[in-house]
DNA sequence: TATATTTACGCAACCGGTTGCGTAAATATA
DNA sequence: TATATTTACGCAACCGGTTGCGTAAATATA
């Protein structure tokens, strides 16, 4: 069959077709693709031509088997449809982009069992990296040792996992909450509750520690019963302002875990006709946003979500170019966006 | 090199080396893997506990090259970091996920450029199908051309595409855009003012001509000057907005294509002190989640992003399976979503 | 007991690229 | 003019799976 009965009849034009229409060797007109020097002008010529001209498109497939690279990065998160999480996808996308690299995106859901299946996928389809926010419920983690096992370059970003040693991007999630439950202090704030992510993520117990370092810093007491376990979403803001509330304990301030917590518990109050901050001040991290969008918008951490991928592409740029290199842990800065939701004093 | 050895020096453990340590065929060990009925229970058994002991993972680039499946589907999207981009991935990738594909996913950025580049990347990946929703820079459609020729199942979601017939999934923007614009009329609204998308893009065309067609049917005469061309970000909405104060217009409403620019639209007017929807009422597009968290809360037209994406999951699966069969093209149907923002009148 | 069928494999080609090595012909150097 | 070097390719193995076909040994059937 001829080069260009396949190309009629839409089967794929390969190395071999145009090999055989020119009457060289695959070998040869594979070289000539990769401008190989050892390949004459004429031949270069006519092999572009006829690429060209048949729409010649390589099977990268073919070549990753030989090459055993994919060109590929796996990405797994908890869920994509958070602007956190997209975000830092896209940062990620940007760099892999700009390197020649394909992301590939799996959602964990969450979910335990899902992570390990959607990990062992991307071991299967042999991409070149991965990298990774853990779920919530993962504490084994013998599925991505399998990537270290293999050399394969693994980063975790923002929910880090604790009894694994590998590369990762993090922001200050200590001082970030330290400096924020600070300012709270500082804007007069004394009864400040905080609503905590799941407490086995590190994150979690990094904010949380924040705020409680900040309080012992000047002397106020840590008070359990103004530690509520909330989680990350919207609705759970919601739920725990409701129990909050119902529980008629005195506070004037809420330093919430994330944005979309935040968010929850400012509608809930504003339903409820407290006025925020006067009544309660509320606190997120992330700057998310829709903190800009609330009334009245909200103080908050912010968090670069874009460079997080870009640092976390990066490093597995990195640890491609020089394998073996000891793992690159970056931490990157938080700011302190100071809105209307928290400011009590005129300065 | 036994397999011990590979395994305990991290190479990869193959079909091959499970074959040699059994004194077996790798073609039986193949077949053993996939439980095939020619193979004897003794011989499978030793496969399967070789197979968990060295947690032998099977070359999904190789058995792609053979059987010609990738079990992928490529995505294109402007943007990732939006909502309603986000969102819809999420439900391509739950469809995908439970029919044994993975998902890669790429960004446009919104250039035509780019779009042709990461399509041909796609394209030498091998992806079994893409699913798209275009640039708004792109007009010339070759590159997605390519993908029908090779009979590779394409479908465009959300921004549809002129000039190539293939399959789609979008909401009927036509409808939605004229409910909404009458319901700012039932409410006493006579001068409508509409901030479009980008006017190339077949969507902005729908909802451009849904608004008008709503105008009509209520006798009220369509006036260009209260059409603004505006694009789908925040940012576009606010300086749009402060285009239109300028010019000193007078309008009671303003219906923008999308909701990122009505959240752009409220700021504005807000920060100006025109009271919403007293002043002006402001409706949107899409239902993002900050139409819920700004006050007054956002009267939008919902449409389903997560079932978009699952739908168009559905129609590649379906195309995978029914080869050669028709294009088919989903219309989802939508619901205004009516909130404060827009109510002038008791009911 | 002779033949037909079933069971349980192996052989070898195949998917479409890449690359180390070898070599004839052309050109350069001694 | 004899030898060394350069140019421009081809051969064949390789990557790690899958599958059509063939067949010896075991079992079933006539």
């Amino acid at each position: 069959m001829s080069i260009e009965d396949r190309y009629q009849s839409n089967k794929e034009v390969t190395l071999i077709d145009i090999a055989n229409e020119l009457n060289v060797s695959k070998s040869t007109v594979s070289r000539a693709l990769q401008n190989h020097h050892s390949i004459g002008a004429a031949t270069k010529k006519a092999v572009l031509e006829l690429a060209e001209k048949y729409n010649y498109q390589p099977n990268a497939i073919a070549a990753s088997l030989f090459k055993k690279s994919t060109k590929t990065i796996g990405v797994i998160v908890p869920i994509l449809s958070h602007y956190f999480f997209s975000t830092v996808i896209a940062g990620i996308e940007e760099v892999a982009y700009k390197a020649g690299y394909k992301v590939i995106i799996c959602q964990s859901h969450e979910l335990y069992e899902r992570e390990v299946i959607v990990s062992k996928t991307l071991l299967s389809a042999k991409v070149d990296g991965l990298i990774v926010s853990v779920s919530k419920e993962t504490v084994n983690m013998d599925h991505f040792q399998l990537f270290l096992n293999k050399n394969i370059p693994l980063v975790f970003f923002d929910r880090l996992p604790s009894g694994i040693q590998s590369n990762s991007v993090s922001v200050d999630d200590y001082e970030g909450a330290f400096k924020i439950v600070e300012h709270l202090i500082e804007q007069g704030c004394k009864k400040i509750a905080h609503f905590t992510g799941p407490l086995n993520i590190t994150l979690t117990q990094n904010r949380l520690q924040g705020y409680k370092d900040a309080l012992r810093k000047h002397n106020i007491p840590v008070n359990d019963e103004l530690i509520y376990e909330c989680g990350f979403e919207r609705a759970q803001g919601i739920t725990t302002t409701e129990k909050m509330l119902a529980d008629q304990i005195s506070i004037d301030a809420i330093f919430a875990v994330c944005d979309p917590v935040a968010i929850g518990v400012m509608l809930t109050l504003k339903q409820k006709g407290i006025n925020i901050p006067h009544g309660i001040a509320v606190v997120g991290f992330n700057d998310d946003p829709t903190a800009t969008v609330i009334d009245p918008p909200l103080t908050t951490v912010a968090q670069p979500a874009f460079e997080i991928g870009v640092a976390a592409g990066n490093i597995f740029l990195k640890q491609v170019s020089e394998p073996g290199g000891a793992y690159i842990k970056e931490v990157l800065k938080t700011n302190l966006a100071i809105r209307q939701s928290s400011i009590l004093k005129n300065s």
